[in-house]
DNA sequence: TGAAATGTTGGGGCG
DNA sequence: ACGCCCCAACATTTC
C-alpha cells in the first residue's frame, strides 16, 4: 500500500539542511514542499522591499535545490489555509507540517491555519527549528520572562545544550503532482531595478548561507578585535541567512562551538543570545514592535521633522560615518550593528524622532529586517525598551568614528564626495579649514551638507527633553 | 554595546 | 632641597 504523502508548509526556514519538519515528514513518506506568499497575514509588518528581493531568490534556490533532490517547490499566492487544504486534497496527503515562527502575527496566522486543517480532518504537526530554545523554556525563578539580557543568556546556558543540527534527508515525490505558480507571479521584485547593489553583495539561498558560514572560523579568529569595525570584515555577515531560515542558530551555534575556547568564541555566541533574547520579548511582550515595553515612554515629546528624517534616510545628515552608514544600508541592504545603533541613537536622540520612523526605515531598507530583532534594537537605542541603553547614553558620532574607523576607509567607500579627504579630516569635515576641503574638492553646503544639528547641543536638547518624562 | 564633567595622582618645570 | 603649579593620565561620578 502506497504511503500518503506529508505536506511541507515553507515559511521562515528555507532550507533543507537541519530541518526537522522536513526530516520528519521525510521519514514518513513522499513530502509536498510548498511555500505560499501571503503578506496579508504579516500584520504591520508584511516584508519590505529588499526583504521581498532576498526571499524571491531564496524561494529560487529552494526551488532549484528541492527539485534536484525529488520534491519540487509548489509556490502559491493567497491564503495558506486554502492553499494548504486544496494541494492537501490534489495529492491525498493527510498531513501538513511546518516549523514554528514567533512574530505575533504569524503565531496567529498558525494557530488559524491548523485548526482550519484539523477541522478538515487533516492531521497537523509544529516544529522548532528557528530558534536555540522556544521562547517559553526559559524563565526565571519566579516564572517570568527575562528583560534583562544576562541573566537570559545565563540561563539559557543552564539549559540542554541545542542538538547537533542533521543532515538534508532523502526525499520521495508524491505520486501525483500538483499546480503552482511561476515565482514571478509572486510579484516579490522591484519594477524599478534598484537592486544591482543587493546583488553584488549578497547571495540569497541555503548555498550562499553556507558560503558565509564557513567563513565563520576566520571571523571568530578576530572577532572581539575586529567586530566593532565597519572598515573591516569583522562580522559573520549572517543574520540574512538566518533571519529567512537559509541556516538554522544551530549550525551557527555548533559550527562556533567547534573553535577554540576564546572570549571571541564566547562573544560570538552571545550575538547569537542576543537575537534568542530579541524573539524571547516580542513573544511574551508582543505589543512591543509598535509601542514602547517601557510604558511612560508613550509620553516622550518626540519632534516629529519630515525634512529631518529624509535627510537622515539620505545618508545627508553631515556627519560622514552616520551618511557612509546610512547609504551602506541602502546600497547593499545591510548595515553593521554598531552603525545601527549610532544611526538609531543620532535619530532617536540627537533628532528627537520616534523610533518607530526609524525601525520602519530599517524594516524596508534590511535584507535582514527582522521583526524581533528590529524591535529590540530601536527600543534598546531610544532607552525605552528591556535592558535598553540608558536614556543618558548618547553616542557622539566624531568620537565614535575615530575610534571605529580610524583611517575613514569606511566612509570614503560609501562618500565619494568626501574621498579625497586624509584620514584625520574625514570623519569631521565641518572643522576643516576652507584651503583644506578645496585641496579636496569639497564644499560644505553644495558637495556636502554641514551637519544638520550641531551634537553637543542636540545632547543637551535630548537630555533635557528625556529629563522632563514623569518617571 | 557612552560621553562629559569632575576628581585624583604624580611627574616635571620652575623659582 | 623644596614648594608650587601645570597638566596629562587615569579614575570616578554624573548626565
Amino acid at each position: 500500500m502506497r504511503v500518503a504523502p506529508t505536506v511541507v508548509w515553507y515559511r521562515q526556514d528555507l532550507r533543507l539542511q537541519d530541518h526537522p519538519a522536513l526530516t520528519a515528514a521525510a521519514g514518513a513518506g513522499p513530502v509536498v514542499p510548498v511555500y505560499i506568499w501571503a503578506p496579508q497575514d504579516e500584520g504591520d509588518w508584511a516584508p519590505g522591499a529588499a526583504s521581498r528581493w532576498w526571499l524571491h531568490h531564496s524561494l529560487q534556490a529552494l526551488g532549484q535545490s528541492l527539485a534536484a533532490a525529488g520534491a519540487p517547490l509548489v509556490w502559491r499566492v493567497g491564503d495558506p489555509l486554502t492553499e494548504l487544504r486544496q494541494v492537501a486534497a490534489a495529492v491525498g496527503a493527510t498531513r501538513v507540517v511546518y516549523t514554528r515562527r514567533y512574530e505575533p502575527a504569524a503565531r496567529e496566522q498558525g494557530r488559524r491555519v491548523a485548526s482550519g486543517l484539523a477541522a478538515a480532518g487533516l492531521s497537523v504537526a509544529t516544529y522548532p527549528g528557528s530558534l536555540l530554545h522556544e521562547p517559553e523554556a526559559v524563565a526565571n525563578r519566579s516564572g517570568d520572562p527575562y528583560t534583562v539580557f544576562t541573566p537570559f543568556w545565563r540561563a539559557c546556558g543552564n539549559l540542554p545544550v541545542p542538538a547537533a543540527p542533521v543532515a538534508a534527508p532523502a526525499l520521495q515525490a508524491a505520486a501525483t503532482a500538483v499546480e503552482g505558480c511561476r515565482l514571478e507571479e509572486l510579484g516579490l521584485l522591484p519594477r524599478v531595478a534598484w537592486t544591482d547593489g543587493l546583488a553584488r553583495t549578497w547571495e540569497p539561498g541555503e548555498a550562499g548561507a553556507a558560503r558565509r558560514l564557513a567563513r565563520l572560523a576566520t571571523v571568530l579568529q578576530r572577532y572581539d578585535a575586529h567586530r566593532d569595525r565597519p572598515d573591516l570584515e569583522g562580522t559573520s555577515r549572517l543574520s540574512p541567512h538566518l533571519h529567512f531560515g537559509e541556516i538554522s542558530p544551530r549550525q551557527v551555534y555548533h559550527l562556533a562551538l567547534a573553535a577554540d575556547a576564546t572570549p571571541d568564541r564566547q562573544r560570538f555566541l552571545a550575538e547569537l543570545g542576543w537575537r534568542e533574547f530579541a524573539y524571547h520579548l516580542l513573544y511574551h511582550y508582543p505589543h512591543t514592535a509598535a509601542a514602547p515595553l517601557r510604558r511612560e515612554f508613550e509620553q516622550f515629546p518626540w519632534q516629529p521633522d519630515p525634512e529631518a528624517l529624509q535627510r537622515w534616510q539620505g545618508g545627508q545628515t553631515g556627519y560622514p560615518l552616520l551618511d557612509a552608514a546610512l547609504r551602506q544600508l541602502w546600497q547593499t541592504g545591510w548595515m553593521h550593528n554598531r552603525l545601527r545603533m549610532l544611526v538609531a541613537s543620532f535619530l532617536v536622540k540627537d533628532l528627537l524622532q520616534p523610533w518607530q520612523v526609524g525601525a520602519r526605515w530599517f524594516w524596508d531598507t534590511l535584507v535582514d529586517a527582522d521583526l524581533a530583532c528590529n524591535t529590540l534594537g530601536w527600543q534598546w537605542a531610544a532607552g525605552c525598551g528591556a535592558d535598553a541603553a540608558p536614556y543618558f547614553r548618547i553616542f557622539n558620532p566624531l568620537l565614535q568614528a575615530r575610534k571605529f574607523d580610524p583611517a575613514g576607509d569606511f566612509v570614503r567607500a560609501f562618500l565619494p564626495e568626501l574621498a579625497q579627504l586624509g584620514p584625520a579630516d574625514i570623519q569631521a569635515p565641518w572643522q576643516l579649514d576652507a584651503a583644506v576641503l578645496a585641496a579636496a574638492g569639497v564644499t560644505l553646503g553644495a558637495t556636502y551638507p554641514a551637519p544638520l544639528v550641531d551634537h553637543a547641543a542636540a545632547r543637551a536638547r535630548a537630555l533635557a527633553a528625556f529629563a522632563a518624562l514623569p518617571r
